[in-house]
RNA sequence: GGGCCGUUAGCUCAGCGGUAGAGCGUCCGCCUUACACGCGGUAGGUCGGGGGUUCGAAUCCCUCACGGCCCACCA
């Protein structure tokens, strides 16, 4: 006997051991000659416990998973974490700063000692959440974007990219994050709109003439001023270029240059140009070669020695100066030199992990060309070999990757994968200058220190101090993790690679996705997965971002502690329709916490009132045991709505609906079998002659609709599976290894056609008692007028009327009965005499509300059909639908009128 | 500066060419022997505005407005 409401506690334990002491998601290659479904998991960084981001992410795989093991795919879901490079480097280095340490302090070697432990523990909490979640993961394949296998594919691609001309070292401009100490790629910069300012200060004329007027947001920058830009087509300033400026506050002359870029109609139309702090400077600069370049910032933000009087101040606090200072400094007529200060709004560039400004700084970087494997991307999703869903992102993927520019690998950090390469200490000038200076080294790629250099045969080697960009060995994953690059014998290679679909977020679709597909077609030539899942981020209700500092992140653990794992699982997958982000209410887990108490309590009626607990027979009670013949309508109803909700859940998985799958499913467990099969079933199950029948359907129906459930819903959907698998003749074990319903041919119009009349004959009735505030508790004696199909519909299953719409009653009458309340259904009359409980002035009411409603119905489908285009360019079968509606309308109407008229007025 | 997405019932959202739907909330009545985490009933919308295509538009096209997001080297 089961409780009266379901309790998740004890069960989810229960199984989360059960399911792990099983070994039950171990995939082997090839087994039973099922063919694979492959999923590897977005391995989440080890910088902490896993948020309601993961939830949603993980429990959609979660559902694909199981849902094509449900299916006989050899479903496989490989787990895994991510070193997560400055992520995780940041979140030791705040540990250690809550200790006034700094990794520096601790050197590079214990430093890293310290982040394995952090990361050891860490792994353990993510693990064991997502075992908490229920995930199906396959524990023993569990990879690390840092362990030994996943550090051999890094450096074998590394290797293989630079011996192959796509992977270079060279001094370029890059994003320098200051706070993180090291460069990052184009897209780990966000833009951020910020207030500030632009100054327009006076550069003036070396000859003593009015010069020329720059604007800037940056006035810091000017120390390293090299030249001002002007466009050559500009008149107001041909005579001035080539012409000398001083440049303000530093003792130096810089010439007028004139140079494309410059936009005319900004500003003053003339642009200060330092090419050492500034992407379009930089490139300025190369066009003219003869201007230099001073660098006045340094690697830690703080202004260096060619800034002379500012020197060893910060950014910030050297752009005040530099304000201040110009704020007092007059040109040689006396005029200020700051002629004006305006507020002005720019996207400044920021740090994806700290948001700190990024500084645009020229050093000496590892970086791969992009070009032609973002060729074979974008050729990818062209002729359709990979699909994003939803399809929407197709657009911006490819645009993405049509601009593409070099990617900046190197990072000037310790957490990551050693950048494998070495230089001679007999070739290179390697001295003590900083290496990010260090010009022309020559490198030996190799993931060991080389025996002995090849040129000039020396022994001593510096290893290149910089790690990868985090993401290198990311997008190597779905090839890493099944042991590649080593193929010969590697059967889980050739069975599980390409994987079938990644599940992840658009934040990380260029980040991450794009360069998975790059590696997967340069490697291996063809897509790594032929299909992207991008869901939405998980927002607060209010619509708005989570974050810790804003105080609204939901833990998932709470909720599952709180409302059950299934519900909460549910809650994500219902509102987690394509393209859409979710706000996520704690309320919306209600919803589908009543909705796993009625797939309880459906279980209970079946195995405790249906079946009374008698011990099941050999076999069950089968489908293939019953007569068709001898199958009640309702019987064959439900059955064909079995079979149809089936088939929907389905093709809604394979368009990776997943919320309008669960939607199918819970609809028509609870709106078509509890609703209407199971109150049913109550009369059937008294009658000796159709018991079996009923029996047998509410135990298959049952167990096929829980199976199909068993994906949302893991934890309940097996306990409950556990309770009638005998009864259903079900041999699987577990859920999660049984068997998906086979489409049997239940399909039946004619059924579904019947009970449609039915339902809505009981609904009218209810509907007539409920308006009329008739008792639910009283049996009332009805009467119908009318013949024909629906007449002879409603006599075939008088029983299920009389039990559902609560009547004693239900005959024929020719006339209608005097004192009677009047409820149409179809073309049919249902009288209900309530002589003495009828007031009869609202029941006029109520039935003249009733007709124009349909007069107004009967209007239309009329306008429809008089309407000649309609019946000439419409297709026959919607003309046909309004003639049907037509006439019904007009019938019902008919009969509301004589009974309105036989109510006098 | 480009691009994408959204604007549908009080709230959160489905539907995306054939006479408006769900969940929650509202209101009314029910402890009807699986479930009050329940049952039955009910109210509530000119589908953001304006044009167009079509026999027919919430659904397709154009345009405007208001949100949100992504990309971008305008000082």
């Amino acid at each position: 006997m089961l409780e009266k409401t379901y309790a998740p506690d004890a069960v989810e334990k229960k199984w989360v051991e059960a399911w792990s002491k099983a070994g039950l998601f171990h995939s082997e290659p090839s087994r039973d000659g099922r063919r694979a479904y492959t999923v590897v998991i977005p391995p989440p960084n080890v910088t902490g416990a896993l948020h309601i981001g993961h939830a949603l992410n993980n429990t959609l795989q979660d559902v694909l998973v199981r849902w094509h093991r449900l299916h006989g795919r050899e479903a496989c879901w490989v787990p895994g974490t991510d070193h997560g490079g400055i992520a995780t480097q940041n979140v030791m280095e705040k540990q250690l700063k809550a200790e006034k340490l700094s990794r520096h302090d601790l050197g590079r070697e214990r430093f890293l000692e310290r982040m394995q432990a952090w990361t050891r523990d860490c792994k353990k909490t993510i693990l064991g959440q997502l075992t908490r979640l229920g995930c199906a993961l396959d524990f023993g394949r569990e990879a690390f974007t840092m362990d030994e296998a996943r550090a051999k594919a890094v450096q074998h691609a590394f290797k293989e990219f630079y011996d192959a001309g796509l992977i270079y070292r060279g001094a370029r401009m890059v994003n320098w994050c200051v706070r993180c100490g090291t460069a990052l790629s184009d897209i780990e910069v966000e833009h951020e709109d910020r207030k500030g300012k632009l100054w327009h200060i006076r550069y003036p004329a070396e000859d003593g003439g009015p010069g020329v007027v720059v604007a800037t947001t940056r006035p810091e920058t000017m120390l390293g001023d090299t030249a001002v830009a002007v466009n050559p087509s500009d008149g107001r300033y041909a005579t001035l270029v080539g012409k000398p400026l001083r440049l303000p506050l530093a003792d130096r002359v810089i010439p007028v240059v004139a140079d494309e870029h410059v936009d005319s109609a900004f500003g003053t139309g003339a642009v200060k140009v330092t090419p050492a702090h500034d992407v379009n400077d930089f490139e300025i600069r190369s066009r003219h070669p003869e201007i230099g370049s001073l660098q006045v910032i340094g690697f830690d933000g703080k202004m260096g020695p060619e800034a002379g009087r500012f020197a060893g101040l910060s950014r910030e606090a050297a752009r005040d100066a530099v304000v201040a200072a110009l704020g007092e400094a007059l040109d040689e007529d006396g005029a200020p030199l700051l002629v004006k200060t305006e507020d002005y709004k720019n996207a400044v560039g920021v740090c994806y992990r700290c948001q700190q400004s990024i500084e645009p700084l020229v050093s000496e970087q590892w970086f791969m060309k992009m070009g032609p494997l973002a060729d074979k991307a974008k050729a990818a999703v062209d002729d359709g070999r990979f699909h994003i869903h939803p399809a929407s992102w197709e657009k911006s993927y490819r645009n993405w990757l049509a601009n593409i520019q070099d990617w900046c690998l190197s990072r000037q950090i310790w957490w990551g994968h050693r950048i494998p390469a070495w230089y001679c200490l007999k070739c290179n000038d390697v001295g003590d200058k900083p290496f990010l200076t260090l010009k022309g080294l020559k490198a030996v790629i190799s993931a060991e220190k080389p025996a002995s250099c090849a040129g000039c045969w020396g022994r001593e080697f510096l290893q290149d101090p910089d790690v990868l960009d985090t993401w290198f060995s990311s997008a190597l994953w779905p090839l890493s993790v099944f042991g590649w690059p080593s193929k010969e014998g590697n059967k889980d290679f050739s069975f599980y690679y390409p994987t079938d679909v990644l599940v992840t977020g658009y934040e990380i679709l260029y980040l991450w996705v794009a360069r998975m597909q790059m590696m997967g077609l340069h490697f291996e030539g063809r897509v790594p997965f032929a299909d992207a899942l991008i869901h939405g981020i998980v927002r607060d209700k209010a619509g708005k971002k989570m974050s810790k500092s804003l105080g609204n992140v939901v833990d998932p653990l709470l909720m599952m502690n709180k409302h059950g794992t299934d519900a909460f699982r549910f809650a994500l997958v219902s509102q987690a329709h394509p393209g859409r982000d979710i706000p996520f209410a704690e309320d919306s887990i209600t919803g589908p916490r009543n909705f796993a108490n009625k797939l309880w309590n459906s279980t209970r009626y079946v195995l405790d009132y249906a079946l009374k607990n008698e011990p099941a027979p050999a076999g069950g009670y089968p489908l293939c045991a019953l007569d068709r013949s001898a199958l009640s309508m309702a019987d064959r109803w439900i059955l064909a709505r079995f079979e149809a909700v089936g088939a929907e859940a389905a093709a809604r998985v394979a368009e990776y609906n997943l919320a309008a799958a669960a939607d199918a499913l819970y609809g028509f467990l609870w709106d078509e079998f509890c609703d209407w099969y199971v109150e049913l079933s109550k009369a059937s199950l008294a009658d000796p002659a159709r018991a079996t029948a009923a029996k047998t359907v509410l135990v298959q129906v049952l167990t096929g609709t829980l199976k199909l459930l068993h994906p949302f819903m893991p934890f309940i959907t097996e306990e409950l599976y556990q309770a009638l698998k005998a009864y259903a003749g079900e041999t699987a074990e577990h859920a999660f290894q049984a068997g998906a319903p086979r489409p049997e041919g239940w399909a039946d119009a004619d059924a579904v056609a019947e009970m449609e009349f039915i339902m809505s004959a009981v609904g009218s009735v209810r509907a007539t008692r409920s308006q009329l505030n008739v008792p639910p508790a009283s049996k009332l004696k009805a009467f119908y007028k009318g013949d024909g199909t629906t007449a002879k519909r409603l006599t075939a299953n008088s029983d299920m009327v009389l039990h559902l719409a609560r009547l004693e009653s239900l005959e024929h009458a020719q006339a209608r009965p005097p004192s009677c309340a009047t409820a149409v259904a179809g073309d049919l009359t249902i009288f209900i005499p309530l002589e003495g409980l009828i007031d009869f002035a609202k029941e006029k009411v109520r039935l003249a509300k009733d007709l124009e409603k349909l007069v107004k119905e009967l209007a239309k489908s009329e306008a429809m059909l008089g309407n000649r285009s309609f019946i000439e360019r419409a297709p026959e079968a919607e003309v046909e639908k309004v003639r049907a509606q037509r006439d019904q309308s007009k019938a019902q109407a008919e009969h509301l009128k004589d009974t309105l008229a036989a109510l006098g007025s």
